[in-house]
DNA sequence: TATGAATGAGTATTCATTCAT
DNA sequence: AATGAATGAATACTCATTCAT
């Protein structure tokens, strides 16, 4: 029982962050998982191996533990954007590259989608106390920003689209064939399977480009 | 104490349906304020004006009402899109039509796009054990094949175009804006008020347009 | 298990006094017994043989279910009281009656001395949350004003004699040796049986009437 | 981490003995304040500013820390008792002197009056255990035996008065208004202000006297 | 059909206490 | 001597569900 390695000294700093990172990480799987109201500490805390009381001491409650767990969420997924290099790509190929990420972003990182959900259920009561909010913004509409001038200059690409607008159409056509999924199915009997959204993503940038051409 | 008065012979079924129907709003309006976790028996009670065991002699338990309101939901939704009338218009004054219809379904019908959330949260979970999917399912998709091909017969639209993907584009771009609208406002600071999405209207009309153009 | 004699059809209304009485008299005991923040939710519930939610249905919560204790402990006492006639007797007698019955009073209701002390150690928070006072105003005050007047008038008492100052003065003499038993037998090292108190009530007596004295 | 200067020698006595006492202040403080079981280590650590395993390594547990808090109450009480000096005056001036300090000591030290009834509402558990009865013990018994001889001697008061049972009658008289302040205002409707009590200081002093005079 | 009373099994949160350094 | 990190065992309170009528 006492027979901790003498050669760890660096022990208390490091596990504390060690001990909080595992509990963001299980609170965000936890969260995204069941929602706000299905979420259960008890859950999140043998997830994390850590007790209870520990969460409690660190975070303080379950709604601001599920705030900063939606925090982490933006935080992981702009960590992910930060991947996507489209300078080098002509206008439309970097508009099709774009959308292929936007999906399978959404695709590969579902506990994003899901929290999102959540939150807006929740009528955005948590995203709002949020202070740093410069993490949380995505660089994403500036890159944007630059391939439809690069597009404009080279006469591919019309003028007079607002990047901000578009990039939320390409989303809307990204996360709305993956949030709604398991009604979609169910309702119009179609399989949402990788084959199926990736014709979903096809079809997009087909259409963001034809939205975009002169 | 079982002295009901004999010369009421309407009570029994009439009531019957009355309660029924008063339950089923409130459950609508309570799953789709509060998720399904986060739905209280006790409040539906309240607001349908019912005690709570009536709840479960007609229903069971919470997931079957559940999925009772998530049906007349849809429902419900269905029997507002009978209203929409596009045969009249020429195909392109269709499709505008068709996508600001939409959008404004889902801004006036809030409660509809929160279930659907929340019922994709679970993973579908529930709508699965819907039987009569055939009152669940839309008919826009058969009123939009049917504009989709009088534009290819008169050559405004191309042909080759799914009128099923398409719509699920449409909804997309209808859904998304006002589904994650309080993220949205929060991470990108635009107001997401009326104006805002009737100008996303107009900008996704334009792009089902452009995206059917030969 | 459905043997319920049919001929109790009273049950509802009835039963439902019957437990909150039970909810409350546990209370008494449990919160005089542990004080406010010792008292066990859990204990209550047990003693009064009802479940928790139950007392949770008929009170609130635990600091209305201590108000309610408090405020049944003086309803209690105060009709403990009505046995007190001492209209009869001539005033002299009359006085050292009320000082024994005041002193076996706290003696044979020692809960309520207990309450007293803790309602006084949080601040009289909750005493000031009753409603009716009316009910728990002592008549005490109004019977010893008679037998002041009449001793008064018999010339056997001085006049001037606040009865209120005097009812406490009484009731301090009465209280405080059976409130503070514990620490008086420890520190003075006196027994506090049944005939040390015996001889406070002659001695309070004594010093009572002495104090009325012409 | 461990680099506390080797030049600070005197360290180790003196701020224990510094710790120990802001311990049991604190701990005095805030078991006075909130009784037993609502006192909270922690509030006690903080307010002593040292850390809760020192408050363990010290005391042991929360009940020894209790019971070192109540011998501290009497002690620091005991202390300011020795301010005390009767023998220069008359008897009777002597005696409402002594009535006065006591009411005035009981209202300028509320936390001492607030332990006591803590106590006593746990039964004297823990008094029962403090070994060093001698600093508790009050020394004003003896000084009142020293009066009440002197005034015999001088005639102007009767012999054959206990005066143990004296000073408990005083106390009580003192202690009851100031402990039940709360629930005598709220029920007795009178204010317990600075004048009223000032009154009863009077009262107190004027049936004591009485009670005394041959 | 309809309901007020009642409860078993949770659920977030707290707190005295200990561990590792 | 001293402490930040950590936890087992409660504790007030809730909620879906059922009982008795």
């Amino acid at each position: 029982m006492k027979n901790k390695p003498a050669f760890s000294p660096k022990n208390t700093a490091r596990d504390t962050t060690r001990s909080k990172n595992s509990i963001l990480s299980a609170a965000l799987i936890e969260f995204s998982a069941h929602g706000h109201a299905g979420a259960r500490i008890d859950r999140i805390a043998r997830q994390a191996k850590v007790s209870k009381p520990l969460i409690y001491a660190f975070f303080g409650n379950k709604d601001a533990l599920y705030t900063a767990a939606l925090r982490e969420a933006y935080v992981q997924i702009r960590v992910r954007e930060q991947a996507l290099n489209l300078d080098e790509m002509d206008p439309e190929n970097a508009i099709r590259a774009l959308v292929r990420f936007t999906l399978q972003h959404f695709k590969s990182n579902p506990w994003f989608v899901s929290i999102l959900n959540t939150e807006n259920l929740r009528g955005g009561k948590s995203i709002r106390e949020i202070e740093d909010l410069a993490e949380i913004r995505s660089d994403v509409v500036n890159k944007l920003d630059k391939i439809l001038q690069r597009g404009v200059q080279t006469g591919v690409f019309r003028a007079g689209v607002d990047p901000l607008n578009f990039y939320i159409a390409i989303a809307s056509l990204c996360f709305f064939p993956i949030s709604n999924r398991y009604t979609l199915r169910t309702v119009f009997d179609c399989p949402i399977d990788d084959a199926w959204l990736e014709q979903k993503a096809e079809d997009a940038a087909e259409m963001a480009l034809k939205f975009l051409y002169p």
